[in-house]
DNA sequence: ACAAAGCTGACACGGGCCTGAACGCGCCGG
DNA sequence: CCGGCGCGTTCAGGCCCGTGTCAGCTTTGT
């Protein structure tokens, strides 16, 4: 797996590097916004370590650019400000998960194994369940071969339900997708979005299990 | 998931217990080892959320045996001891991860779910009991290879007695199942459940004992 | 035969779920 | 600078089914 690494204290950068990349990943290691640009330029990352203090800007504005042109790279924050705020904020931007100054490098690597976990599994690039095909790396849904055009966050629930095809998701589950943790959610999002996603995928494709959850239905087959 | 929760805290238990199991995740709850070791030596869990501070011990004693007679259960350690020398402990006699108190209680589910993950690419826990396919992952059952409609409280008295198949359960313990600790049932709720139960899996797959509880058959093969 | 225990159909209620609509916000084109 | 648009989020109204309860019946043990 290949990690990009935009750090710009030489320690914690250093340690980090060696520790990830002793876990058996390629690590580039940026310590600016600018390099951090070139870097993407020539080559693509299925992760991104991503620290928030840089001298030439916020690393929330590097994560912004990265969704804006559709990179779903996983990128994980790593950020002196513990604050709820900025944390929500990351998460908001479309980071995947979010590390407080000082941690634990142990934790860091099981963060990035969790990752690594996810693309692993995942050999054939698009997955098919019923009339649905699901291309994970390129965030891409089609329905009969049509392609569907889906939100954000319409894409976080089918690919939450389509990682476990058939199997009843809890709400929270679901929910935990959406926002990482510390975000709070104080109304029916999940039911929003579950009916937005039905409306473009076909509303038989999601089964409602009350008091459960819900299913992507495998068509049975 | 089977979920052990080791906790003597009435209040943390109890809230602990609703948020994992509102997951999806069957949950547990010993108050001290001596229960803890009980329920070990009657069922398996994939997860162990394990207290230190105990009234008949600390709960790494607990965690050392498991590892010694091989047990490779996921442990994740929820303790108020901060200190790095502790966790260090922890992790030393075989934790997965560790908790500090006051703990978010989305961020446990963060790494209950983590942890839930790792399980699921695993293959089929699914459990064969007569015609029965029960699998608890996945909150599925099935009959003669076709999937069955069981709501929330049908499943879970079917997963109680699935817990300890051919065994005798009393009917205070399926309420026990049902209800969370505390809540207050004054009719004949169980034997009711048990009825709808049966309609769907099968009248012959819960034998009565009577004045002692019921049974899940399993066919005797 | 009698009492205790369990079985079963019916029913009212509450809450889980669905859905349309509205609002704020960031982004883009004019 | 401004108006439109897409998206995320919230809210209210309404539906519907799971749930709990009860009454009456059947079964079991003595």
């Amino acid at each position: 797996m290949r990690v990009l690494l935009v750090e710009n204290d030489k320690m914690i950068g250093s340690a980090v590097r060696d520790h990830v990349s002793s876990s058996g990943h390629a690590v580039d290691w940026a310590e600016d916004l600018r390099t951090a640009r070139d870097l993407q330029a020539v080559a693509s990352y299925e992760l991104v370590l991503l620290d928030l203090g840089l001298p030439d800007g916020s690393g929330l504005d590097l994560l912004r650019e990265m969704r804006r042109r559709g990179d779903a790279a996983a990128v994980l924050i790593l950020s002196a400000r513990d604050q709820i705020a900025s944390r929500i904020e990351g998460l908001n931007a479309g980071a995947d998960d979010y590390l407080t100054k000082p941690f634990d490098l142990a934790e860091l690597r099981a963060r990035v194994s969790a990752v690594s976990r996810r693309y692993l599994s995942q050999p054939s690039p698009e997955r098919r369940i019923g009339p649905l095909g699901i291309d994970s790396a390129n965030r891409k849904v089609t329905r009969d071969g049509e392609t569907l055009a889906l939100s954000a966050r319409e894409w976080a629930v089918l690919e939450r339900l389509a990682r476990s095809p058939g199997a009843i998701v809890a709400k929270s589950e679901i929910e935990d997708a959406l926002y990482a943790f510390g975000a709070e959610v104080e109304s029916n999002t999940v039911e929003v979005y579950v009916l937005r996603l039905r409306k473009k995928i076909g509303r038989e494709m999601i089964a409602t299990v009350r008091g459960m959850g819900y299913q992507l239905v495998g068509n049975g087959g």
